[in-house]
DNA sequence: CCCATCTTTATGACATATCATAAAACCTCA
DNA sequence: TGAGGTTTTATGATATGTCATAAAGATGGG
């Protein structure tokens, strides 16, 4: 029984938190996706990914991450500078425009955040975590 | 810190479970995707629902259940019948290669579960499904 | 140096997510 | 009954998810 809704649920509650999500950022008045600034998010750490490295860090595939890079850069909100050492590959810099679009969205991450999650205590939280990573493992292709 | 990825974690499994169960599906030769299955399942129920009662039923929005709608019926898994008392709706029939389909994906979607849920307890499966439950609520829009 | 192979990126094709809106049918009330 | 509002469906536009593949650069062995 449990079992038959169990994904429904896991699929309803990222679902909603993605549509909170989006809601307060364009209600803020900014013009970015949540993928995109998960992205642009990773970027500001590391600006020598290849769009491969930069799929596996946000959990999605290269296709949908060539696709959002050109976006933001075609937003202005990165940079690619090609690289010397490899004619396939460019540097990913986020821009100043990028650098103020990140700080615009933080605070309402975070308000997104304890809004999803209020009432859920930290020890739950933990188990939440721990079984949702159980269950990414349970479902991964074997290595080989 | 654990706040932070606590929705990376929740993406993530419910990606891996999706990426599973569509490559069992495929694997099994089956010409359907978990979406459409998802819909036509409830089709099989309910044959009478409007396209924004299916979307409520499956967590989607109408637009979205109006395209699957459109692809089911020109795969001919459903039959749409004109509904005499309102020219804008149709009774939606799952027909009999839509009744092969689900009982073909059936046994599949058990097996996914299974594999997706090994090494959980059945209280742990009762507390993620309790919590999953209430960030969907936290992050529905209020009614008022 | 050249060829075969691998890596990296871009893109086509299709499905879904979301918002917005058009078009048609329905329904209510004056 | 007829006008105005509502419901229902279809579809456009844009973004993402996924698989597959093309194209170009890199690399290593001979």
């Amino acid at each position: 029984m449990l079992n038959s809704i169990l994904f429904y649920s896991l699929d309803k509650a990222i679902r909603s938190y993605r549509r909170l999500a989006q809601a307060n950022i364009d209600r803020a008045g900014l013009d970015i996706t949540i993928d995109q600034w998960l992205v642009l998010r990773v970027l500001l750490e590391y600006d020598d990914l290849t769009q491969q490295e930069i799929a596996e860090r946000v959990f999605k595939d290269q296709a949908s991450v060539a696709r959002m890079l050109a976006l933001l850069t075609k937003r202005g909100l990165l940079s690619a500078v090609p690289l010397p050492h490899d004619g396939r590959r460019t540097q990913l810099r986020v821009t100043e425009a990028g650098q103020q679009m990140l700080d615009a969205v933080h605070p309402i991450v975070l308000e997104n955040r304890a809004t999803a999650l209020s009432g859920i205590k930290e020890d739950e939280l933990a188990m939440l975590q721990q079984l949702l990573e159980r269950i990414a493992l349970n479902c991964a292709p074997a290595v080989s």
